[in-house]
DNA sequence: GGCAGGAATGACAGCGCTGTCAATTTGCTA
DNA sequence: TAGCAAATTGACAGCGCTGTCATTCCTGCC
């Protein structure tokens, strides 16, 4: 019926142990051996059994990426990273699942625990905010699991992968300033993300770098949703002086504030340039079309769980790498009138 | 270290059989047998190793979760449809992956071949239009895998869950025509997909039923995108009299649509109302607010899962189950001037 | 009170692989 | 060419559970 090993051995004349060697890269198989032995495991079209696998070597072949599905960053962004990282656990042969974890709940650790207990994943995948979340990092070093952040706020010792947010962000004030906007507003992400602090720095960085005062009241809180866009774009909106621009720190946040210029009657962006942060599908669906920072979310994925993998494979060898960011110049902005 | 069945057994002073037996909601166990047991599992915190059961029971706990991630109708829907089979995976102790397949490639049956031959998934859901490609439901039945649909076009003996698409559709043709609308086109979506058939369908009834006889420069092929509900619209909007409404398959070409309308000049909803079908986030964020169908995807997803598990539990009780529309009127609908 | 027949429980092997350690072969050096 | 260390290969047990089948324990009934 099924192929197994102990065939595989069979065919090749070896010991299954040879075999199991041959498998798992070992050492010391002559590289005749090692061939012969994968002419019998090609030949025979053998597919080891991950079960057989895991219970003997202690090790499930396993990666959890973790998402809260909560507070999170649209589902967008989260399946894209999702795709990225299945590429990877299937070039190395791994499998991948994937698990909703909610910071908010009282019983995160809990259900943390019983990922662990119950699956035993090789290593984690984290994505924001849960890269942040110090009693999930407390808890993966406690049981010594290992894992790879997607754009961790905490750069220490982390894996993972990173863009330069706030070079990102500077760059995208910086394209408004170069179109003449002096009264550039910020919407700022939630608060424990490290995205709104990075874009927030940016802001002040483009800013500060052309002589401008920071004005607070053009700074404001904002939550990553389209609503929470809309209300703090009514806030800016009623100023007695209005901002020329405002730079969103996400796209859904821009949206709500082209919905709320809408509102007021104002023309984007003829009366008011908007920006987001993210390229999220929608920002291009919009009218005008959205200006904004891609980042490479799937291939982010895709290398954090190359890192992760990496470690796993010899341990010490992961690194925290950067990816380039583009900007997305669209219909959004507009020179002052 | 690690609790195992056999330590249970020991604690609650049965043979290692018994402890598997409640483990697995076997007859023939005793009810005071089943207490002392369970109760010995709960102050052990025992968990049982995924792998020993899956290598010793021959069954691997395990559902695959299929897409195409080319051919998909939005990320937002898939991710929705993945939390709903998650939860109900979870809730009955099994484990969940997801694997991206794409109809166009050559290589689709090799690759859904070695997913199963790799991971033994003890059943299979599948998401649209996957449901309804011919050459993967056979391969399934040949190799003897389970499989439960979401919204599948041909709804013979498979099970999953449905969705009224042809009533839906109808009803907001309806309200169209309740607004005093009589000239309403219908931008139809991808050929294949059981989704444009039946919102087509319903175009028509509404149409009929209304007493309005069908003008074919009404009905225009789309694609389910933005880019394809643009093209659509500028050859509406070109024609010699122009709709006063347009249906469009989904949320992602009314947008598409809306965006046309702009070029043309027109308002809406004043000059044309737009209506969609799906209820995405963005249909909310555009201004005005789409009018649509909103799927419960989410439910959708679990439900399929579920009746997935039923059959794998006891082989024939699985089910096509329906599940209710709602729709949601919004902004961008109106009276005829 | 004895016995048939079904319910409850247990003994034991083995699922397909890898870890450990022993046996064998190879490649050098003297 | 013997002798030794290192490289290569293999034997065997066992990972934690479940399937099969044997055994024991109850019932109810004549």
């Amino acid at each position: 019926m099924r192929v197994r090993l102990e065939d595989v051995a069979r065919a090749a004349n070896v010991s299954p142990k040879t075999v199991s060697r041959v498998l798992n890269d070992e050492a010391n198989v002559t590289e005749a051996t090692r061939q012969r032995v994968r002419a019998a495991m090609e030949a025979m079209d053998y597919r080891p059994h991950p079960s057989a696998r895991s219970l003997a070597g202690n090790r499930s072949f396993l990666v959890a990426m973790l998402y809260d599905n909560n507070d999170n960053p649209s589902s967008t962004y989260l399946a894209e990273i999702q795709d990225g990282v299945l590429e990877a656990c299937d070039a190395h042969r791994y499998s991948m699942m994937v698990r909703p974890l909610r910071m908010r709940d009282g019983d995160f650790i809990r259900r943390f625990d019983a990922l662990i207990s119950d699956h035993h994943p090789d290593g984690v995948v984290l994505t924001p905010p849960l890269t942040d979340y110090a009693p999930l990092l407390k808890r993966l070093r406690e049981r010594n699991v290992p894992y790879a952040s997607v754009s961790p706020l905490r750069k220490g010792k982390t894996l993972g992968v990173t863009m330069d947010e706030q070079q990102a962000a500077r760059a995208i004030v910086d394209h408004l300033l170069a179109l003449g906007h002096r009264r550039i507003a910020h919407v700022i992400g939630i608060a424990n993300h490290g995205a709104s602090r990075w874009r927030l720095a940016g802001y002040r960085e483009a800013m500060a770098a052309a002589g401008i005062p920071e004005e607070p009241e053009l700074v404001v809180q904002g939550a990553f949703t389209f609503a929470s866009g809309v209300a703090a774009a009514r806030q800016l909106l009623s100023l007695p002086t209005r901002p020329t621009a405002v730079f969103a720190a996400n796209d859904d946040m821009a949206t709500g504030v082209m919905w709320a210029a809408g509102e007021y009657g104002l023309k984007v962006p003829q009366d008011l340039s908007v920006c987001g942060f993210d390229d999220t599908p929608l920002s291009r669906q919009l009218w005008p079309a959205l200006t904004t920072v891609q980042q490479p979310s799937r291939e982010m994925g895709r290398m954090a769980a190359e890192q992760l993998l990496g470690e796993l494979r010899n341990h010490g060898s992961g690194r925290l790498v950067q990816v380039p960011f583009s900007l997305q110049i669209r219909g959004s902005t507009a020179a002052v009138p």
